[in-house]
RNA sequence: GUGGGCGCAGCUCCGUUGGUUAGAGCGCCAGGUUGUGGCCCUGGAGGUCGGGGGUUCAAGUCCCCUCGCUCACCCCA
């Protein structure tokens, strides 16, 4: 039972989650709005999905068989018995929307998402995360493929990370994986007893996801393997060749990486991820994505191709910590307002600036002067306006510049227009 | 699920071989300045030392249990 429950304590944040608050919020609205500004110069529009879905959206796409819904999604009988789900990643949710609304094609959207996993916290991993990301479903062109990866290339350089690797391979698709699969599931079959314990006997169950096994022994039985980028149809093996062109000729480096097979079932074709190299941690994937020209079908509609990415907030962030980017600059209050009068003129006057366009905050209470003058100063306002019993009397405002400069009395009228200056002064 | 580390004030932490009333810095509040922030000085508030049990004349300190946080494995953002 609780310890905690039993001895009455405050209650926390459950374990896995944690609160975002000011300063380190900042950067989260700065990183957001980098994202939904990109995005949107791509012809990408937000989408917001809810955050709980019928159990079956992921089961069926992304698969029973995954860990990530195996023994990581968060799911649960409704009280009318309906099992349910919180999303564990994006891509399905998008595609159960595109299933249920049936939007023009393409349809190019981008999200802002938490999504919950039940594993053990660590460093950059959380039961609840965040993610930012992009869907375009609706053309299997392999420009899309170069578009979409593009965008999270953009995007890590707008934010002024540089030590991150991308990482491509093609899984193929209904033609050609299959016999890739026999290939190396004979392959492996051969060596089983040089394997991981935990894959030797389940070679059978999902011989791809063997391939990105840390172990040593795994990565040293695998070492020469066949490869799938070497058993690709006609078809796909143009496509990828299309797609590693068109990364190069935009100057984006990629390494493909054979044993890139990724976690979820509805991967075709195109696969990557980007990892940092200055995170210290072992959970240096900042992003991931693929196509999933299957997904559609799989949930129960028309066939439809399409391809995205999810980016981890929060770890995007340690990356920015480590290599000392993207820092936290919010934009300041432009004044902070103390009334030694009595509030009123406070009231008015904050309201008054604030439909003027200004950032304004004040006091509250009847602290003295000097208390207030302290929490002016903590707020980071560029000024303090103020008003007591010399102000009322003459019918003007003390203007006090907290960042260097002259206090001076200003009539009402004019206070706006010289706040604004101080403000443009300081830009 | 399996391991390691750590739990003392809001935060970061001292606390001797167990020994009076548990401390510091920062932060917060107030005063020094009857209307002036930052620097300085003084004072104050704030703790069942995570919780429970045990050993002992005596436990923040030793032992057991438990809860929590954290790091790592698996996997992933």
């Amino acid at each position: 039972m609780s310890g905690r429950a039993s001895t009455g304590a405050a209650p926390r944040a459950l374990r896995g989650t944690h609160d975002v608050l000011w300063p380190e919020s900042a950067r989260w609205e700065a990183l957001v709005a980098t994202f939904a500004t990109l995005a949107a110069s791509a012809g990408y529009r937000l989408a917001v999905t809810p955050v709980i879905e019928a159990a079956s959206v992921f089961r069926r796409g992304i698969g029973d068989d995954s860990e990530v819904v195996g023994k990581e999604m968060y799911e649960f009988a409704d009280r009318d018995g309906t099992p349910v789900a919180l999303r564990p990643e994006g891509t399905a949710s998008i595609v159960r929307a595109y299933l249920q609304h049936r939007p023009v094609l393409p349809w190019k959207v981008w999200y802002v998402m938490p999504a919950f996993r039940h594993e053990r916290p660590q460093a950059g991993r959380y039961r609840q995360h965040h993610q930012v990301g992009v869907e375009a479903l609706g053309s299997d062109d392999p420009d899309l493929d170069v578009e979409v990866i593009w965008l999270a290339h953009r995007f890590f350089g707008l934010l002024g990370l540089a030590e991150f690797e991308l990482v491509v391979n093609s899984i193929g698709d209904a033609r050609c994986r299959p016999g890739y699969v026999a290939e190396l599931s004979r392959f492996l079959a051969g060596r089983a007893e040089s394997l991981c314990a935990e894959h030797r006997g389940r070679i059978e169950a999902n011989p791809l996801r063997l391939l990105d096994c840390k172990r040593p022994e795994c990565i040293a039985a695998t070492e020469d393997a066949p490869r799938m980028v070497e058993h690709l149809c006609e078809d796909c093996a143009v496509h990828f060749g299309r797609v590693q062109a068109g990364l190069s000729a935009l100057g984006i480096g990629a390494r493909l990486e054979h044993r890139l097979v990724r976690g979820f079932d509805y991967y075709t074709r195109t696969t990557f991820e980007f990892a940092s190299g200055a995170i210290a941690a072992s959970q240096n994937g900042i992003g991931g994505g693929g196509r999933y020209d299957r997904l559609a079908e799989a949930m129960g509609g028309p066939a439809t191709p399409g391809i995205g990415f999810g980016i981890g907030i929060e770890r995007v962030l340690l990356a920015c910590d480590a290599e000392r980017c993207f820092p936290a600059a919010p934009e300041p209050l432009d004044a902070y307002v103390i009334d030694l009068t009595g509030g009123e003129v406070a009231r008015e006057l904050t309201a008054e600036l604030r439909r003027a366009g200004l950032a304004v905050d004040r006091g509250f209470g009847h602290r003295s002067l000097k208390a207030q003058l302290g929490a002016a100063d903590r707020s980071g306002a560029r000024a303090a306006v103020i008003v007591g019993d010399q102000e009322l009397a003459a019918g003007t405002l003390t203007v006090r510049p907290l960042r260097g400069g002259e206090q001076r009395s200003v009539r009402r009228d004019e206070l706006a227009g010289w706040l604004r200056a101080l403000r443009e002064a300081s830009r």
